[in-house]
DNA sequence: GTGTGGGCAACATGCCGACAA
DNA sequence: TTGTCGGCATGTTGCCCACAC
């Protein structure tokens, strides 16, 4: 496939990518998750593989990113190199992965059923000729006024519209050119036209994002090579699985990253997942996450609240954050499909614009030390125990009187309590105590009693691990791991019905 | 496949496939070359196989034949279950494979640039539609008397077309309806149309076959999913080698044969192959092969000058009859691709009819013992000896004064040797002795000398193989085996030089 | 401001006899 | 007899404005 594809301006590639992807700055750290790239590659369930992988995420350093496009289908999407990130081996950091610069003006829309028909042109909509096809000179006299634009697609491939402005009132249209676009792409309305122009060249460009939103449509027997035809996916699925071995084992491994709706960003910032699993959370807690627009201009806020964490007990994704709140959307309509999501994409409402972590709070914190950062970091590669797929040791417990000094700046110094219920797999999120935050006021559910369900104990926030550590007495029973800076405690199912407080600690 | 693919009167289904195509009766004995199977399902050269065969051909009984038509390619092909024959299974003889019937009118035509034009329709020749559209009211006034026809394709499709005659002078013609079916079939000019006629019914069928003659050009990048796309030659190669796998080792196997140009039937009669390589032959004799004409609706005979026998000296198709004939034609620019045929496909030049051996006079000879049949059947079947890939004993020698009766009455009384040079793998044929039979008069070149180059002969005929049986005197250098009715030696390669009179043998 | 429909002109398709090989 | 060409009728494409939401 690497042969076929070709090589897309990062910018352009953005844009037609749309909003909600996001590919982390190169030589950045980033958490690569294998769940979210079997999604995103496969369309077997996650639940089917049997892999054994130590934990279910790798912290990795993004070596590379090729921005690219498949012929076939005209899609977009990205390769990047990935390898296992030990801190000695970190690359002076690069931000510039090549899609920072702001030196690109889109549009997109939605095609009409007009738009589309085989007879007509291209409605073409104000704000979109206005900030896409600026300059043209529209005083030009009657009959039809009109000029040619030549736009490139993702493969420099230049096509000719004519442009007319005219009807009454004037709009702007693409007539000539357009249908055999249209028939060339095989677009149906539905489908989506990113129209683009390079603020320092004017250069004009177009891309296109399919309508995959309904899967088992008869659009998938569309030849779309690299993305839903069934051939491939056994393809993709196998490549995906070999990355997953080779991430494993240390290696570097290239991945294969295709934006469509439904699947998520499986490569991502380590920054951003740190952040957000080190947020302060409750049961009812309030959040929004930001959605694209159908037509992925734009970005709409839904909200909704957190009804449960969901883990898997046991096996590869056990405690894994991917895909871990169960999330109950007031617009439940429209969220049909988001009912799960992963910390990192949603946000906190919190009232009190203090206990929100700031990127600039954060900066502060740790400069010159990264104590957040390493301090997850070196929890997800220093254990070298057998026990399970996750660090289940104590053996960094000496680096938390860092990680504890860290959350205090964040202040996040309430702490929680979760308890996964290893028959319904469900974790339940119930706040304890509160100590110098102040509660974000959504917990009605206080003192919701997980008492029959608890079994492992997901514990957010940061003075829960240092409690656990120095409280603990027993042992042998309850494993305890590390992620992500949370102490996470696992008792045995047999203990199912026992008070919380009488959960055993190691 | 076999899902897809769907079944198709026998009848039409010859028709379609063309003259030169032999699908031998049912439940009749038949000669398998898995080198003729290899070169009808995949492109990889012959030589680069590595298949451990006890010998190059199997002789079995033709079980069931299914004839079916690719819905992706519209092209005919026939799905035969083969089984590896031992006399005492042999079914009765039920002739009767569907296609001998005479019910049907055929004709092809080779579609011209105006026939496949996408504006113009199809002109018939008038012969076709004397032979095909016989019975339309051609009296109907101006202005263009016109009536539709309904033609219906292998998959039962019914195709309407818009019959006309007119013109000046007069011209059948199909117009309307003639484009979509070009289109919807993707045809272009140089393909073939075949309109056929059932008697019985006057029901009207159209097939088509495609002009595949030139292998490397666009029209490959068709989607002939059974045919020559390459993702589908490694599948086909698969079936061909897992099928050649089965029949070495006796198990019923399902072969599929693709008719095409270049390709020749590797289901072959016994009976068909038994008489053409009972038959004497020298260097230098004159044959005849009939070739279809472009549009495979008839045959035409080319005359040649047979100038050496080919066969691998060692390896699987050690001494394989399969295309073993190098013809030098009259016409070569022509036959450029025919260079290499097996005996059954053509036919000797006996100026003497009483030389030609005939079917009547064979099944005289046969009446009740089928000597000859048995002769070279049992020889295919009845080694045990682990030397080689062919027979390589003289078990059945005990067999031969039956055999030796047999080509007496075949009057093949004449014998000759065939010296193959290991090293350019070219069997020369050279007359020796003639005794009873008139020779042909073509064989100018009687006293050329394969001196330097004897070293594994072939002995056609089967006087020779009386005399070779009883004048052997040396044995350990030599090997020799039987091959349909002729013992075949193979000198030690050192023996390279020697007279051939001084070949040691067995 | 923008989607859709009807009118209509320009264009393409494909049927025709003429002609020639 | 039949392949191909130019002519021309017919059907289709696609540009245009009007109108409606």
């Amino acid at each position: 496939m690497s042969i076929r594809a070709s090589e897309v301006d990062p910018v352009v590639w953005k844009a037609i990518a749309g909003s909600s992807v996001e590919i982390p700055p190169l030589n950045s750290p980033v958490y690569y998750f294998p769940q979210g790239h079997l999604e995103n590659s496969s369309s077997t369930p996650i639940e089917n593989y049997n892999l054994s992988l130590k934990r279910p995420f790798i912290l990795c350093q993004l070596l590379a990113v090729r921005f690219l496009a498949d012929p076939s289908s005209d899609q977009v999407f990205a390769e990047m190199s990935l390898q296992q990130l030990h801190p000695s081996w970190l690359r002076p950091r690069n931000g510039d992965n090549g899609i920072e610069q702001n030196d690109l003006f889109s549009y997109a829309k939605i095609l009409t059923p007009s738009d589309a028909k085989n007879e007509g042109g291209f409605s073409v909509p104000r704000y979109c000729a206005d900030l896409i096809f600026q300059g043209l000179d529209l005083s030009i006299e009657s009959p039809t006024p009109f000029q040619n634009l030549v736009i490139k697609d993702t493969f420099n491939f230049a096509w000719e519209f004519r442009h007319v402005y005219r009807g009454t009132p004037r709009r702007h249209l693409l007539t000539t050119g357009w249908k055999r676009f249209i028939n060339s792409k095989q677009l149906v309305a539905g489908d989506c036209v990113v129209l683009m122009r390079k603020k320092s060249t004017n250069e004009l460009f177009i891309g296109i994002r399919r309508a995959y939103l309904a899967k088992n449509t008869e659009r998938w027997n569309f030849p779309v090579a690299a993305l839903g035809y069934p051939e491939n996916r056994k393809e993709r699925e196998t490549k995906a699985l070999s990355a997953i071995e080779a991430a494993a084992k240390g290696m570097a491994f290239d991945v294969v990253y295709y934006p469509r709706a439904g699947t998520k960003d499986f490569v991502v910032s380590a920054e951003k997942v740190e952040d957000s699993l080190s947020i302060f959370r409750n049961s009812n807690m309030r959040i929004k996450m930001a959605v694209e627009t159908q037509d992925f201009s734009r970005k709409f806020c839904y909200q909704g609240c957190v009804t449960a964490a969901i883990s898997p007990d046991g096996g590869t994704w056990a405690a894994s954050p991917w895909r871990m709140l169960q999330v109950t959307w007031d617009q439940s309509e429209i969220m049909q499909n988001m009912n799960r999501v992963s910390p990192w994409e949603v946000e906190y409402d919190m009232p009190n614009p203090q206990l929100r972590p700031s990127k600039k709070l954060k900066v502060q914190q740790n400069s010159g030390t990264y104590i957040c950062d390493s301090r997850s970091r070196l929890k997800t590669k220093s254990s070298n125990s057998p026990v399970g797929h996750l660090d289940l040791s104590s053996s960094n417990q000496s680096r938390f009187p860092a990680s504890i000094q860290g959350a205090r700046l964040d202040q996040n110094d309430s702490y929680h309590q979760v308890f996964i219920d290893p028959v319904k797999i469900v974790v339940q999120l119930e706040p304890r105590t509160v100590s110098t935050a102040v509660n974000n006021g959504n917990s009605h559910s206080e003192n919701l009693s997980p008492g029959s369900q608890n079994s492992v104990h997901f514990c957010f926030g940061t003075e829960l691990v240092g409690q656990q550590g120095y409280n603990s007495s027993k042992k042998d029973v309850v494993k305890s791991f590390q992620l992500f800076g949370s102490t996470i405690q696992m008792a045995d199912p047999v203990e199912r019905g026992l008070d919380n407080n009488n959960a055993r600690r190691e």
